[in-house]
RNA sequence: GCGAAAGUGGCGGAACUGGUAGACGCGCUGGCCUUAGGAGCCAGUGGGGCAACCCGUAAGAGUUCGAGUCUCUUCUUUCGCACCA
């Protein structure tokens, strides 16, 4: 072998004898385990960062292990093609949504590649080519026909100049990103998908996804929240009834109808109809709606928005004594969630207090504490006013505890028709349409005689022209003749096509399955489905925690519900890699316009008193600085692997990536390190080529094993402690990758034991065969983090067959046996020495033998101990 | 604002089940070597103290023989909040 280590042509040989040996294309095998191991498809947007290489890397590393366990590996990757990004860089460079994108999957393929990643690449799939998105359609028209999919109002982001949707991203303080106008909202009819009917599936199953992180069951729990209360309608009063044209009733949901006595007022959002129809009989409150209706839909904002309201004049009757309560408009509620409208209870709700003492309204105390915390709510808020208690001045409802408040008055609103309890969800149904045009076109025709016409699956995909460049005022779809006419599938007159297209989300909720039958022009999926799904280790970033993973959970059922699949579950496993940050720098030359700098491109200086500003290299002026964020093309502050790969290799990239940290941990992007794991592999192809040069190795199968030299002699103490090193750092790793999942540790651990064979230095055939037995180890060890070297170093080594094809070794149960043990002996807790003692001593022995060490005995004086504490193998605590 | 997580040397991190705090690596310091390479090798490296020892895991409290690990409060950072993906 050579003697310097060049990784280029290393990793090039490594990659070619994958390929030519079509070592990673799967194929199913009836009665061979099998492991579909997958992460998450990156969008296109031009290069890979720094996440994408430590979520693959990750991957990779599964993979290649769980290959080398003997099982059936299917990792294939994709490419998640549809989407604003492609817009935006249509609009500013005038190129075509479609061409970007092929040109950036092309390029992204080709860092894939030289990073060595163990992909089939025969299943690849783009999620903008029409043999994907035709399963879309399909798919969706089936739902539409179940009811699954069904058509209602939305609330959207509307750009009053460029006369356009906006995303989320778009809209920056309120304005629109372009042109800078305030942004108002605005209902649109679009698509929705019932997620709500699984909605207690969802909730329930996660109890069964035993190998998901506790904290993602959590949050998607959290998510669909479930909460259980009561429905109370609160009849017009005369004054509404005139308003609304007619007698009816305003609905607020509540989980604590105990508190229904100290309801003193209502509010509703002011998309309701209620405040629609006051806002046409007073100018104040109609500029208050008009006002409401700015700004964006975004939960995070109006959350955090100062809470408003306006009284409208308007009111309804208490339910239960016909009082008369009035009606607000509030600017907190939200239309989306629930009826809209909520009742006030100032005394026993935060939001609701501190509303009511901005605009006067009194509040009345219904909830005592069972102890005698208070008495009264007074002025200032404490949290315990809103815990439960015993009911008061609620009529013949008063003196009751919790439960039997909210089922005597559940009851009597029941029987007076005016409520009843049920269970409200947090969880909304998944609006899919979007005013777009790089994405998959919704399957719908309208026709002026026969109205909105599915497209017949003969005539599936839609295909959505690609020569079309959008530039940023409205979908250009809805200004394409060429796309916009049709003749109506039922009758056959002229009609025109839907312009909508779909949610990117939908692209991803069922793109895991096609892998399996990328192939199947007849359907979107087929029984090979039923082999490899489903996923048993699936990974991509904590982002997705909620959203994509609950979309995926829900679209399997859908599929399962329609009889096109036998899975429940899509995702047996998930690893939740941590985000890898990196500074945000931009400036806003206009309101409404952020422009993003690279922080490859921004130098940091400090003043006189410390400050540090941020100033653009490229002319020298200063800069905003965004704090620390994940790496995406949005925020441009992604670092691109290339450079690293170029210069140390695409193994240094993957070790650096594994070993910074562990994979669930957030990462903030530091290139320091880099050299030393490029040390660190340089060291370890000079540790195996010295070995070889100093005496050649025969070719052999299998691990070289030891435990008596040539003569029967036992081996020297150094060897034996180097074999017990080398197989317990083969324990270490192996349990590190398949029960913790954390590499950084594995990699520490084979950099200990290459250290303890670079400091061993016995001559002779035993002690060879001892080094050699080491060196095998460490390269299998680290063959599924850096596979090219190991796979070049392997051979070296003296193995034939390649190292990807081995199988992974069990630990020498009697290298690993142990004689004595140290034990750690404290003395009221704290360390005060360490004594060997046989393996398995008991605590009379264990006790002796640290009393009779002179530091032990100075802090345990000599009367005999108040206690102590034997933890076998490990620790002696005298208590003193 | 709400939901979820994280916080350990100068830096990345280790400590897996409540039991040696700082493994491994970076950086730094000193030395060696040299056909001077951004190479290699050796030693040291949490703070204080001559030492024995003492202090130390965001801050504060608590549980325990023993707490980085468990509980509570606070602070900071990250992720998500339904049209970025």
């Amino acid at each position: 072998m050579q003697e310097r280590y060049e990784p280029a042509a290393v990793e090039r040989a490594a990659q070619d004898y994958w390929d030519s040996h079509g070592t990673f294309a799967a194929r199913e095998s009836a009665g061979r385990g099998k492991y579909y191991c997958l992460s998450m498809f990156p969008y296109p947007s031009g290069r890979l960062h720094m996440g994408h290489v430590r979520n693959y890397t990750i991957g990779d590393v599964l993979a290649r292990f769980m290959r080398m366990q003997g099982l059936n590996v299917l990792q294939p990757m994709g490419w998640d093609a549809f989407g604003l990004p492609a817009e935006n860089a249509a609009i500013a460079n005038g190129v075509p949504p479609a061409r970007w994108t092929r040109e950036n999957i092309a390029y992204m393929k080709q860092q894939l590649r030289a990073l060595g990643f163990g992909l089939d690449w025969s299943r690849e799939l783009a999620t903008c080519d029409p043999d994907y998105y035709r399963w879309n359609q399909w798919l969706f028209l089936r739902m539409r026909e179940r009811g699954i999919a069904y058509k209602k109002t939305g609330i959207v982001n509307w750009d009053p100049i460029d006369q356009t949707v906006l995303a989320n991203e778009q809209v920056i303080d309120g304005r629109g990103w372009r042109t800078g106008a305030l942004v108002e909202k605005r209902e649109i009819p679009m698509y929705y998908l019932r997620i709500t009917a699984y909605a207690e599936e969802l909730l329930g199953a996660l109890d069964t996804l035993r190998g998901w992180p506790e904290r993602v069951r959590t949050m998607q729990a959290n998510w669909i929240g479930r909460s259980e209360g009561c429905e109370v309608a609160f009849p017009y009063a005369s004054d509404t009834s005139a308003a609304l044209g007619g007698a009816g009733a305003l609905k607020v949901f509540t989980t604590r109808v105990d508190t229904l006595f100290g309801v003193t007022f209502a509010a509703v959002s002011a998309e309701h109809p209620l405040a629609t129809a006051a806002a046409g009989r007073s100018a104040a409150l109609a500029a208050f709606v008009a006002e409401c209706r700015r700004g964006s839909t975004m939960e995070a904002d109006v959350a955090t928005m100062e809470k408003r309201g306006l009284a409208t004049g308007l009111h309804v009757l208490h339910p239960l004594n016909g009082k008369p309560i009035e009606v607000w408009v509030a600017n907190y509620v939200l239309m989306s969630y629930g009826e809209g409208a909520v009742m006030g209870v100032p005394a026993h709700d935060e939001r609701d207090f501190e509303f009511a003492h901005r605009n006067g309204i009194a509040l009345r105390t219904v909830v005592r504490p069972a102890g005698a915390d208070w008495d009264e709510v007074g002025a200032e808020w404490r949290a315990a006013y809103a815990a439960p208690g015993i009911t008061c001045n609620s009529d013949r409802y008063s003196n009751l505890d919790f439960d039997a408040a909210v089922d005597a008055i559940a009851a009597a609103l029941e029987q007076r028709g005016l409520g009843q309890k049920r269970v409200q969800w947090r969880l909304r149904d998944w609006g899919i349409s979007r005013q777009r045009y790089w994405g998959c076109p919704i399957p719908l025709v309208h026709c002026v005689q026969c109205g909105e016409v599915p497209v017949p699956d003969a005539e599936l995909p839609v295909r959505l022209p690609e020569d079309l460049v959008p530039d940023g005022s409205g979908n250009p779809l809805a200004k394409s003749e060429a796309f916009l006419r049709c003749a109506c599938p039922k009758c056959g007159k002229a009609a025109r096509r839907e312009t909508d297209t779909m949610d990117t989300f939908v692209d991803s909720s069922w793109y895991f399955l096609r892998f399996a039958s990328s192939d199947q022009h007849a359907a979107p999926v087929d029984e090979r489905v039923q082999y490899w799904l489903p996923v048993d280790q699936y990974i991509g970033g904590i982002e997705h925690a909620i959203l994509h993973l609950l979309y995926s959970r829900f679209w399997t059922r859908a599929m399962r519900d329609m009889g096109l699949l036998d899975l429940t579950e899509p995702f047996a496993n998930l690893l939740t890699q941590g985000m890898v940050l990196n500074q945000i720098y931009y400036r806003q030359p206009a309101a409404g316009r952020r422009l993003y700098i690279n922080p490859a491109e921004v130098e940091l200086r400090a003043d006189a008193a410390g400050q540090r500003s941020a100033y653009w290299l490229t002319d020298g002026q200063g800069v905003e600085q965004g704090g620390l964020g994940t790496m995406s093309k949005s925020k441009n502050n992604g670092v691109d692997p290339q450079s690293m790969v170029q210069k140390y290799g695409a193994d240094t990239a993957r070790l650096f990536m594994m070993f910074a940290s562990p994979p669930e941990q957030t990462l903030e992007w530091s290139e320091e390190g880099v050299q030393g794991q490029y040390r660190f592999l340089r060291r370890l192809w000079k540790a195996v080529h010295e070995h070889l040069a100093a005496a050649p190795v025969s070719a052999h199968q299998g691990l070289v094993r030891i435990a008596a030299d040539a003569a029967g002699a036992p081996l020297s103490a150094t060897a034996t402690q180097l074999r017990r090193q080398t197989h317990h750092t083969l324990e270490r790793v192996t349990g590190d990758i398949a029960r913790r999942r954390v590499f950084n540790t594995a990699i520490a651990a084979t950099m200990e034991l290459l250290n303890a064979v670079t400091r061993y230095d016995e001559a002779g055939t035993a002690a060879r065969t001892v080094r050699h037995e080491a060196l095998e180890i460490i390269v299998l060890c680290l063959s599924p983090m850096v596979p090219h070297i190991c796979h070049e170093l392997w051979h070296a080594l003296g193995h034939e067959r390649a190292l990807i094809d081995e199988a992974w070794p069990q630990p020498d149960a009697a290298a690993l046996r142990q004689e004595t043990v140290e034990l750690i002996v404290q003395v009221n807790g704290k360390l005060r020495g360490r004594v060997q003692v046989a393996a398995g001593a008991d605590e009379a022995t264990a006790s002796a033998a640290a009393l009779a060490d002179a530091g032990v005995r100075r802090f345990a004086g000599e009367a005999p101990p108040r206690r102590v504490i034997y933890v076998p193998g490990k620790l002696l605590n005298i208590v003193v």
